[in-house]
Order: structure tokens, then sequence, then C-alpha cells
DNA sequence: TCAAATAAAATTGTATACAATTTATTATTT
DNA sequence: AAATAATAAATTGTATACAATTTTATTTGA
């Protein structure tokens, strides 16, 4: 029995808000979320609060929890946060990344080819994850590694909208193999910029993008 | 009566530990913590929980909570990033600020000199923080301000120990200077480069800096 | 005397109980 | 009938109780 129910119960949940089976805003009833996991309201208390600490969540004092809203300035302000961080692991991956490594991405880049012209998003959802995992890894940096995948984590229900949209897809994959080349040229500041602008503009211009989100994923109030 | 006792006791335990009163390493028993706070165990519980989301303490499961303890390598990766953030506001700052904000910026510069020259540690600090917070305002980013500071406060038991180096504060000093004026001048280029420099080599290289470290804020174990 | 084994104490993880506050419902008034 | 006030229900925040595990102390053996 894998100790400490809290952290079962955290990943539960982070992996729903992830994925987009709870979408932001969505009230979390402690005695709920109790009942439904089997447990006493204690662990899922832990479990909410370490989810609030990284952002997924939002506990409003006496008022309950919800699944974390942001507004329109926010989440501006986060994408500009996350292809800083980005571009970052670029720039460390075409520097410090080894021979096989280098391999290695250039297998998982080949592998989301098929995904990309069958617009098969699931699959190339995985695909894409690994692609960017391999760069991360090869930035050689833990601690950027985790800080880029939480913010990645935390933008999840607000990415996946982009993600749906059609030509998306081949675009994405055509973003990832310019990407590999500056890699495998180890041109760190061409990496640095290919990494920020897949991640921001996500293919055609970032104000395209905000005009996707629907309302109802963000809070009015600032 | 301020809600959420376990709020408060976060922020007494993260300033403790900012400050340095508590050391890395230090256990922080969960009982002898709700007593010294008249609380029950509850709201220290939560409190840890959230202390260690920010990443400044470190649970052990079913061993107890202790001041986050980080290897030379960990140190390492997460000056890399702090380096990169700060220097992603000093980039904002010089592109967004206002004049108004650019005066205040000098204004606080002016602010540190006396303490500067006097080598008033505990002043300078404080003028320190509100040069860079001037710097976070001006970028215009306030979930990169957060980021950079939580990444500050994490790093703050071993930054401390730089400080304290002579002459550093005239050296800090001077940077703020070319720091200044790159921001004045809007030159974002040099502003990142300054400010990235300014947190990570500290004065000096940084193989001076992690030389200075102690072995017993660190832990062994990778 | 030192090491290993055992027993005792202390500490964490979870569940439950209760008080305080918020939300929902019902009753009342205009 | 709509808006407001009063009441009831539900939900959160904290405290306490108990079980499981770890740490410390003690005892036993070589």
């Amino acid at each position: 029995m894998s100790d400490k129910r809290a952290n079962t119960l955290k990943e539960a949940i982070e992996q729903e808000i992830v994925t987009g089976r709870l979408i932001p805003g969505t009230r979390l009833e402690e005695l709920g979320l109790a009942d439904r996991f089997g447990v006493s309201r204690t662990p899922v208390r832990e479990a909410l609060n370490q989810l609030a600490s990284i952002g997924l969540v939002e506990m409003r004092p006496r008022r309950g929890a919800i699944v974390a809203t942001f507004g329109l300035k926010e989440i501006m302000e986060m994408f500009e946060v996350m292809a800083e961080l980005e571009g970052m692991c670029g720039k460390l991956a075409a520097r410090r990344m080894s021979d096989e490594e280098r391999e290695k991405l250039a297998a998982c880049h080949e592998q989301a080819r098929p995904f990309s012209e069958t617009e098969d998003h699931d699959g190339y959802y995985d695909a894409n994850v690994c692609f960017h995992e391999c760069i991360y890894l090869g930035a050689r940096n833990a601690f950027l590694a985790d800080q880029t995948r939480a913010l990645r984590n935390r933008l999840a229900p607000y990415r996946r909208l982009q993600l749906r949209q059609r030509l998306r897809l081949p675009q994405s994959f055509a973003e990832h193999g310019k990407i590999l080349d500056a890699i495998a040229h180890g041109d760190e500041s061409l990496a640095k910029q290919l990494l920020s602008d897949h991640v921001t503009v996500q293919s055609g211009s970032f104000t395209d993008f905000i005009a996707t989100l629907p309302s109802h994923l963000m809070r009015s109030t600032a």
C-alpha cells in the first residue's frame, strides 16, 4: 500500500485537471472528493493544499476550492514566462545535448509524423510530450525541467484548446522539425527563439489564440 | 482575528527560513511548532505542506519535515534559472517602465548608497530588496514577479552568505548603477545581461561563491 | 566493551468531532 | 409577486483521538 493517500489524491485530481475532465472554475468539495475516493477529509484537504501551491486549484477562505481560473492578463503573463523557460530549455539543449540524445530527439520527432498527418490529436499529444521531454532532459537542468513542466501543466487547460484547432498539428510538426535542426547544429539562439515562439504564438498570432479562449474558462474579476 | 492560522504560520515559518533563523536541514517537528504557536497540529501540517510546495521545506514520508536542503548540483541549477528570470525582468523593465517608475528606481538606488559605503548589511539588504522590487514592478508581469521572488526566497539561505562577504556591498551597488543606466536607456539586452550576471556570479566568479558554501547547509546524497 | 535484539517512547498519517461561517431555503413584509 | 429577513442546511477550519511507523532507549549476548 503506497503511503500517503494524499499524494495519490493529488496526482489523481491533477490528472483530471490537466486532461480537462475538470475544467477551470469547477467547485472541489471536500466531502464529495472524500466520498469519491473513499477516504476522509484530511487527505483531501492536504491534496487540495498541494494543488493550490502548484497553482492548479484556488483556495478561497471559508468558501471552498475550485479548479484555478485565470484572467486574460494572467494567462498572457504566464505564457510570456513559459516562452522564456521553454526557450531557455532549447538554448541549453542546443549547447549540452549529447549525440545520442540528439538521435533520440530525432526519433521522437519521426514518431510524431504519422499522428500529424492523420490528425490524430491524442496520439500527437503523447508524441509531443515525448519531444519536449527530450529537450528538457538535454538541457541538463532538472530544476528548470520541473519548473517548465509545472507551468505547462498549469496552462494545460488553456493550451488544449489550441491543439484541437485544425491545421495545428502539421504546423506544430513543422516547427518541431526546425527546432530539431537548430539543436542539431548547436545554434543556441535560434533554438531558443524557435522554442519560445513555438509555445507562445503556437502557429499563428497570439491574438488569434486569445480570441479562441472561451470566456467561461476565465474569470472576469481580475 | 485574521482567518486561517495556517497562513499566519506559513508566513512566520517562511520568514524564519528566509532570514536564516532556521537553517537548511533543521527538523520541523509538528507538535513542537504547534506548541510554540499555540495551535493544534492541523494548521501546522497545512502550513508545512504549503511550504513544501514552494520548496522551502522538504517532507519526508513518515519521517517528518525539515528545512529544505539542496545538493550542489541542485543549487547551481536553481541559480541558472534565477539568472534567466531576473534577466527577463530586466529586459521587460527596460522595455516597459514608465518615466515615473524609472525615477523611483533611481531613488531606490540612491537610498542604498549610504548603506553600501558604511557596509551596513541589514540596511543594504532592505534597499536591495526595494531596488529589485522596482524592477519587478516595471516588468509589468505579476506572475513573473511572483515566480522570481519565490525562487529568490528559496535560494535566500544560500545567497545570504554572499552578501556578508567583504566588498560585496560596494560591488553590488556599482552593478545596480549600471543596471539602472541600461534600463534608463531602454537597452533591453544589456539590462538582461547585467541583471543575469548580477544574481549569478554575484561579483566575482560563480566558482568563488560555490567555494564559500558551507557543506553543512547542503545534502550529500544527491 | 561493543553489537544486535528487543522494548518503550515519540512522531507521523488518517479519521472523526465540533465550532464558525457561508450558502440555501423558507417565511415575512411591502 | 418581489424583495428582504429569518431560519435551516451544508461546508469549511480547527482540535482531538487513534493506528501505524519510526526513532530512541534498554537489555541481552558474545
